[in-house]
DNA sequence: TACTCGATCGGA
DNA sequence: CCGATCGAGTAA
């Protein structure tokens, strides 16, 4: 199967039942050495269209949000707070802005620490998801529903006003979900 | 050019 | 609860 047939499995208009769907598949990181890590997608979130307040690309296009305007199937890397890169696969048909975000993967809850535990950063931002290179989601013919899955609210985007912050986009396989590490008190 | 604020995290 | 830390977005 060629990358563009791929690629086209994000193409989806749906991109909140795929941020569903991704849930299970697995990340495959490769670091310099060649090793690679392969982890079960634990956690996503939707950011879907113009219209959603919470999607960095309501805001309209700029050089920022391009990606998203583009072909489904790259990756979205943008610095969060500073510090943290967050890590998204664009989805959705070239001209409707839209991504998911990887939360978690087995063993690694939150967005920022998925990043740093896998040396992601902002020289992937554009690059595809669906070939070998330094960081792809392994090839799997068909989408499957992995079972146990919570859904919630978005973390983070209150500001985007009860209508968009409310709605169940987030998404967590519990089976392999763990909390994050408590904090001390 | 000067602000403001975040799709977060770890420490107190 | 709080500070870290910096680029995008906005207003001017």
């Amino acid at each position: 199967m060629s990358s563009v047939v791929k690629a086209k499995v994000w193409a989806s208009r749906d991109t909140v039942k795929l941020a569903r769907e991704l849930l299970g598949r697995r990340l495959v990181a490769r670091d310099g050495e060649g090793f690679e890590r392969r982890l079960r997608i634990t956690e996503t979130e939707a950011y879907d269209g113009p219209a959603d307040r919470a999607c960095h690309a309501s805001k309209g296009r700029t050089a920022r949000t391009e990606v998203m305007f583009g072909p489904a199937g790259r990756w979205y890397v943008y610095l969060c707070y500073g510090m943290h890169q967050m890590l998204n696969l664009v989805t959705g048909p070239v001209d409707w802005p839209a991504a998911v975000l990887i939360r978690g993967v087995e063993g690694l809850t939150g967005p920022g620490r998925v990043t740093r535990a896998l040396g992601v950063d902002g020289a992937l931002n554009g690059q595809p998801a669906h070939a070998e290179g330094r960081l792809w989601i392994e090839e799997r013919d068909e989408l499957v529903l992995a079972p146990d899955v919570l859904a919630g609210p978005r973390v983070g985007v209150d500001y985007a006003g009860p209508e968009w912050a409310g709605k169940p986009w987030r998404f967590r396989w519990m089976k392999y979900w763990r909390p994050p590490v408590a904090r001390r008190g």
